[in-house]
DNA sequence: CTGTTAGCGCGTTCAT
DNA sequence: ATGAACGCGCTAACAG
């Protein structure tokens, strides 16, 4: 098979025993020209590297993670469906932060999609290969099995959000979240200050922490008032518009004497809003609204809003660092990470 | 070495060769097992699967990938912001149909993006590496070197959108797009027909193939119509909303007589149908508007839009399915395929 | 049907 | 500073 070629119609890629060859020099010379140059004199450096471009070399990652035992990349794996992938801007900020950490550290970046059941089987069989060094992942909903199982694998992961139950004792896993409770506690607070009473909650999908913790916050305030916290002052929602302005007219019908809302997220309250200027309400003179995110860059979306700022681009970046502390088999300070959040008051309340 | 252990502080991760061990039979019985399980016997297979499970055994896909010469994944890299490919819905779009072919066939989809110059030189330095069978790019702007350097380090490479120039010509190089000549003249024409001689467009980036084309659409109707095809009938967007709405505020203000605006997308519509109304505009009554695109999914963002629907999903399939061909040695039918496009009308023209 | 062998391309000892 | 040799984990080709 001394003609076997390549597909491309071209010839075979070069490999580092060619470029050696064309250096005069051996592979293993070759190999510490083109890595750090340590131990090689100036003339063979500058033979390896001068015979590297002519020749076109491009080192074999799969040859390089087979002895290295590392690949160089890592994954931000969302467990969501592409539609809201792509239309919350949540997931392209924490993005944002990811890729900026990894970029520093010149590892690349990865996303992939885990939504269905069969998808997620493939990812735990996939990232148990070993083609990425960790993975990130962000958006888990219920008691998702699949960062445990990764983690099990002994391929360390980092998940965006909170963690419950026994993962948080798995020591190849770790998270990063923002402290959802009091900040949620400080959105309603901030309500009440205002003179609010009637204050509805329209949450996140209640099969996620993050749904959970702040509706928890928004309950633990409303509990201590007057007319405590009703089942009807809450309305589920799944972090869509949709869905806020869904909910806003449902916590108007159940309560037309409502004067206070707080989303447990920022789009959500963009509907929230639309929702009340429709039913006629004034926002905030009749209805004040308290959103959570404050990402940057969404100014558009629902200008003048109060809400719980997390610094989500922060966020991200410390899952990276995380992520790539554990690669590298450091000791972590703390496997859990709780970022405060900061309460940001606007027009619309 | 015997020793060596995980930095997971768990055991040795199972080999190909421990799992044979365990199964009293040879590696290469094992692997045979393993895949497809030709030639091999029942006792054995089972001893096989039964080691495999009770090690819990993943197989190293660095090490599959260096023999197989391949790695059964492939990429989406995405030239764009992570602000505009987290919210324009035509990249969940285009990967959802990507996704979707990938699956069928067993190949996992990675998703990568590549702004900055520095991205993409790491991009071609990572490809070239071969972590990936091929490449899919969406968004190319300009006259963007990347797609043609990946093609010619022999990485399969399908463009989603057309390619000029001498890129066309590269063997390893392939692109899907919609026929968007003529799918704008379609959306010109009617509005044409519904009486319109004031017919403003608002382009897409005139960086961008894309752009240019369905600019080229519109002018080639307009120009013969009375009042011509002057330069400022034609306000160049970026395919956001914010730009539709701002291109709408301009052609209004340049035009106060204008009764038709051709978007060179749907979002950029939404922005200029609100833009209009704003300025007192009825639509259609005193202009009428047609879209691109016209996306599953997205009839919440412009009710009743009249547009140009581009079978976007299907697109992506096609990207895929080009991909996986070209990946497999197969020759292809057309290297450069032209999808056409439906007009489909609705209320707003 | 099965075991043995030969690499895939690379980084890294270990001698020199 | 350099070359030779080894092995990462796996599949395929070859004998049996």
């Amino acid at each position: 098979m001394e003609d076997s070629r390549a597909a491309d119609g071209g010839r075979q890629r070069p490999t580092l025993e060619m470029v050696a060859a064309e250096a005069g020099v051996s592979r293993g010379t070759a190999s510490r020209a083109l890595n750090g140059g340590h131990n090689v004199s100036r003339r063979a450096m500058e033979a390896v590297q001068a015979a590297a471009t002519r020749l076109g070399y491009r080192p074999n990652l799969a040859a390089r993670s087979l002895v290295l035992g590392r690949s160089g990349s890592i994954g931000l794996v969302v467990s969501e469906s592409d539609e809201r992938l792509f239309s919350d801007p949540y997931f392209a900020t924490v993005a944002r932060g990811v890729h900026a950490e990894l970029m520093a550290h010149d590892v690349q970046l990865v996303l992939a999609l885990a939504q269905t059941p069969a998808e997620r089987e493939r990812m735990l069989r996939w990232s148990a290969g070993r083609p990425l060094d960790g993975v990130i992942i962000i958006s888990v909903h219920g008691a998702d099995p699949l960062p445990g199982a990764i983690a099990t694998e002994g391929v360390p992961v980092v998940i965006g959000g909170a963690v419950e139950g026994p993962d948080r004792d798995i020591p190849g896993l770790a998270s990063v979240d923002a402290d959802n409770l009091t900040g949620a506690r400080s959105a309603v607070e901030h309500l009440v200050s205002r003179g609010r009473t009637r204050i509805g909650h329209i949450s996140g999908p209640l099969d996620m922490v993050v749904g959970r913790d702040r509706l928890e916050g928004w309950r633990s305030v409303v509990s201590g008032l007057p007319g405590g916290a009703p089942q009807t002052l809450t309305v589920e929602g799944d972090f869509t518009e949709a869905a806020g302005a869904e909910g806003a007219r449902r916590l108007l019908a159940a309560h037309p004497d409502l004067d206070g809302v707080f989303t447990a997220n920022d789009v959500m309250a963009r509907g929230a809003l639309s929702a009340l200027q429709q039913a006629g309400r004034r926002v905030p003179q009749d209805v004040a609204v308290v959103g959570f995110d404050d990402l940057p860059g969404t100014e558009g979306i629902s200008p003048g809003l109060t809400t719980v700022r997390q610094p989500v681009i922060e966020m991200g970046r410390q899952m990276a660092r995380t992520l790539l502390a554990m690669v590298e088999g450091l000791p972590l300070a703390e496997r859990h990470t709780v970022v405060p959040t900061t309460l940001v008051v606007r027009e619309t309340s």
